[in-house]
DNA sequence: GGGTACCTGCGT
DNA sequence: ACGCAGGTACCC
């Protein structure tokens, strides 16, 4: 699943093939893809330069030459494949940007859950979305006083991207491991002292998605390689801390799991 | 705060 | 054949 760290993969992998380049097509493939397009945000789009390409949380924004901008967002498994313009089209390809170097950038998706919606000049396309993770000024007591605003169990309130942008389900269940915390503890009885461990460990649990992979991390309880969890989907499994079965539990639909030895 | 829709591959 | 998974928007 695209949380931010593969996000961020993503557009490091695309930035040299888009930037620079003239959009000259836009094929929308998919009715998914067709319905948060309409027709003439892809005659906008077309013809212009695209000037950069950058993320704010998970979304994906390719700055267009009149300050307009295409927006992506993968949900729950897009990609992007680049290659010739005239091979055929990658399995999956729900979109599609011909590039005025012969190349097509594809966006990829089985679940047709992505979307790229278009967005005029001076319009926030991500407004409403909190702090970037990495922002030196998003600081634990502004993370500790937004956590004082909400009653839900933390494990939601780190999935909301109004709070912090770019954490999804994989990173919240990490994050809360290596903090310690556990996923039910109302946000708003987390004080100084474990908000500020929260942070660093949404940081460091974003980090290691950055990471090249199989490279060994520690912590002072454990030794793992990047890319490998610690609890997500890791259910009956031994915790890699302290050795207790991994539960699983659901919140609002989604899974969560944790240690109830060493996440309190 | 919960419920539903969107969509398709995959595990059962 | 069935039903689940999941990020976000939108319903109340």
């Amino acid at each position: 699943m695209p949380e931010l760290p593969e996000v961020e993969l993503a557009i490091r992998r695309l930035r040299p093939f888009v930037e620079g380049r003239v959009l000259r097509a836009v094929a929308r493939l998919h009715p998914s893809t067709r319905r948060a397009l309409p027709p003439a945000h892809v005659r906008a789009a077309v013809g212009q330069r695209v000037l950069a390409v950058a993320r704010r949380g998970k979304y994906q924004l390719f700055e267009l030459a009149r300050g307009d901008r295409l927006v992506a967002h993968f949900r729950l498994d897009g990609d992007w494949n680049v290659g010739p313009a005239d091979a055929p089209l990658p399995r999956y390809a729900r979109l599609a940007l011909a590039l005025d170097d012969g190349r097509r950038v594809s966006l990829v998706d089985p679940r047709a859950f992505a979307t790229v919606t278009w967005h005029r000049a001076g319009e926030d396309p991500v407004a409403g979305l909190g702090p970037e993770p990495f922002d030196p000024g998003f600081t634990p007591a502004r993370f500790r006083a937004a956590l004082a605003r909400r009653r839900a169990a933390i494990k939601l309130v780190l999935l909301d991207q109004r709070v912090l942008a770019g954490v999804g389900n994989i990173y919240a269940a990490e994050a809360l491991w290596h903090a310690g915390v556990h996923p039910d503890t109302p946000a708003d009885r987390i004080g100084p002292s474990r908000a500020a461990r929260l942070l660093d460990a949404v940081r460091l649990a974003l980090s290691r998605g950055l990471d090249e992979p199989g490279r060994v991390f520690a912590t002072a309880q454990t030794t793992a390689t990047t890319h490998e969890l610690m609890v997500y989907g890791r259910d009956g499994e031994p915790c890699r801390r302290c050795g207790r079965r991994i539960r699983r539990v659901v919140h609002g639909a989604r899974g969560t799991w944790y240690c109830a030895g060493c996440q309190r």
